[in-house]
DNA sequence: CATACCGGAGAACGAACGTTCTCCAGACTT
DNA sequence: AAGTCTGGAGAACGTTCGTTCTCCGGTATG
């Protein structure tokens, strides 16, 4: 039985305390990486304790975990986002590319996040490489989707997708939006190729 | 002056030694990465102790530095002989999706170990950075040679280059070759676009 | 043969970091 | 008002890891 009372209120709900410690990892993961994103400042960025981050949360992985989910269901729904203020298919997938274009552009850019997870953790943390091969499954099949609807053939989408990865890894390298554009040509092209013309 | 004597012969002149040490981090980093392979791992493994190995190198991030660096080169080799068993400009910009597909079929691969390293290490060793740029770069730099000598559009090479860098990424991460096959049909695409028949 | 040097095995050191513990102040309950 | 619980500040613990040091056997040179 989970009581509200003004103790809670002093120290903020636990829910509330939880997605300030994912939202401030997230910001910190994405600026540093993870591994060198110590606990330490995790609890200076986002001024809860030690001891209350290790009862909101069993461990570092666990945190890791959730910024991850988090992450995925934020960008998902920004992409949909885009997608959705256009109109026709063809439009609608060309968005992707703009959105990625608009994205590299922030200057807080570091590259696809799940990109440099894998990099970084994925040959030693298995419970974080299904994460991000889960992330990028859901894209694909998000593009299936679209390239379905369009009534575009099968081979489209995965190849839409593969430009769109290349695209980030590119513009993360590179430190450039430029892959965006090369990108959202080359989609076109693919497009025309494939019949989706409005 | 170097002498030359029975002692060095015992323990192999100090050029083998390091050629072997490369070699050696070259595949346990590319196996576990390289944060979580530790100086003791590639002394165990090298059988070089750990006196002789800050010898020959200051630091281990020099012997990453190092090993990136011949990394380059050798990938960049094994790209240039299989485009050069091609005939004609079209199928020598295949050739490289088709070295693709046999790279990501090989039992050790763990993805681009330049993506991963930036992925690892990008936000936090400057150094690591400008070599994983430089590699894309030049990578970039030869698919463009190759574009301009087939006399294609200057807007092929960077989709090309994306396709690849996205192969790459999706191989790595879904854990199969079917992307680089994906790319390649849209590299055919994209070069009857432009006009790269033969 | 004596001595200086090279290199191996492995201990040792210092820093970083994940995790836990101690001490204590404030607030709710009875 | 006494007791109990929560949570903060920060020390402490154990491990990992990059790097250096100690000890010692073997080799080459006088």
């Amino acid at each position: 039985m989970t009581k509200v009372t003004a103790n809670d209120a002093r120290a903020s709900s636990d829910d509330a305390v939880r997605d300030l410690v994912i939202a401030t990892a997230d910001s910190l993961y994405n600026l540093r990486g993870i591994q060198s994103v110590g606990m330490d400042a995790l609890r200076d960025e986002s001024g809860v304790s030690l001891k209350r981050l290790y009862k909101l949360f069993p461990s570092k992985e666990v945190i890791v975990e959730e910024v991850l989910r988090s992450r995925h269901e934020r960008w998902m729904s920004s992409v949909s986002a885009a997608v959705a203020e256009a109109s026709g298919p063809r439009q609608q997938l060309l968005a992707i590319f703009d959105f990625l274009s608009a994205w590299f552009g922030e200057n807080d850019f570091r590259g696809c996040g799940f990109i440099n997870s894998f990099g970084e953790l994925g040959g030693t943390v298995e419970s974080l490489a299904g994460i991000v091969r889960d992330h990028k499954a859901d894209f694909q099949a998000y593009v299936a989707r679209l390239v379905e609807q369009a009534g575009g053939p099968a081979w489209l989408g995965p190849q839409l997708a593969i430009l769109a990865e290349g695209a980030q890894t590119t513009a993360a390298i590179a430190g450039t939006s430029q892959a965006a554009d090369d990108a959202r040509r080359a989609a076109e092209i693919l497009m025309d190729a494939a019949g989706i013309t409005e």
